[in-house]
DNA sequence: ATAATTAAGGACTATTTTAGTCCTATTTAA
DNA sequence: TTAAATAGGACTAAAATAGTCCTTAATTAT
């Protein structure tokens, strides 16, 4: 189904939240509130988004979480990463070593466009477009056929 | 890591061997000794691929299986589809009840965009494009971007 | 100083998904 | 009629994911 884990789906509605308030530190305790997320829960996905760059978090008392930088500036691929690795869609694509199917295996390096196609696609969407209002597109071009001649 | 099961990536090594001879009919016997998965699942996948009319099959002695089209009508997002049901990086964006993040969740409508973005990379690719020899492309121009305004 | 508040890090359990196997029925060719 | 195949579904095992909890460290307010 190719889908994102919950853990991720979570963190976009976490930093859309943020993102709507961008100035104000917030504790992970107001957010669990706000997003209806418990907890423990919230608490774990915070810890990834601070150690991918995304968020900075200050301790203490008065302490919590924001955003590292403007909404602009913060890709949906870099979410993704933060919480489930680095994005590429088939195993060989991380580490080739122990790949049994050699023989038929001249696909990975069409693979390896196919990843790259996708994770452009996934950098160009920010924080920003997320919490924008809908806009239907007129067109949607995408030429990934032209990478093959 | 937003990666594809492993079946999946059976799928496309069972397919690749089978587009390399698409005129002849091969056994799922066959197809475990040729790949080296093992018989009872490249069964499954067989299977997976005949109901998602990627793959036909004739039955009884000297029975077996061929491609349902030439491998430049056969998308790779067609193969994901049948392994791992329709492509949709979110819960939401297959069905939306049962979805209680209401305050956060304004996030679906460009969701839905990103989805129909990557769904669109990878129809654009077909079976012929995998067993194709690996070419660098000269530029990679992914306007996703230009969806919003 | 001390207490209260908040994040960091890591270990752990439970749940769900995925992978893989196997059995029985059906179809077709020789 | 027999052998060779696929079809369908049930089942088990393994792995990944989600979720919780505990202990430590840092900062602020009293």
């Amino acid at each position: 189904m190719l889908r994102l884990s919950k853990l991720t789906d979570y963190a976009t509605v976490i930093l859309s939240f943020m993102a709507r308030e961008k100035t104000q530190v917030h504790a992970a305790m107001e957010i669990s509130t706000v997003t209806g997320i418990a907890l423990p829960t919230v608490s774990k996905i915070l810890k990834l988004l601070v150690n991918a760059d995304v968020l900075v978090s200050t301790r203490g008392a008065k302490g919590g979480y924001v955003l590292a930088r403007i909404p602009e500036e913060i890709s949906v691929a870099a979410v993704i990463c933060a919480l489930e690795g680095p994005i590429a869609l088939t195993e060989c694509s991380i580490s080739h070593q122990g790949c049994e199917q050699a023989s038929g295996c001249d696909i990975l390096g069409n693979w390896s466009l196919i990843n790259q196609t996708i994770h452009n696609a996934l950098e160009s969407v920010t924080l920003a477009d997320l919490i924008r209002p809908v806009v239907v597109p007129e067109e949607v071009l995408i030429p990934v056929s032209s990478l093959y001649r």
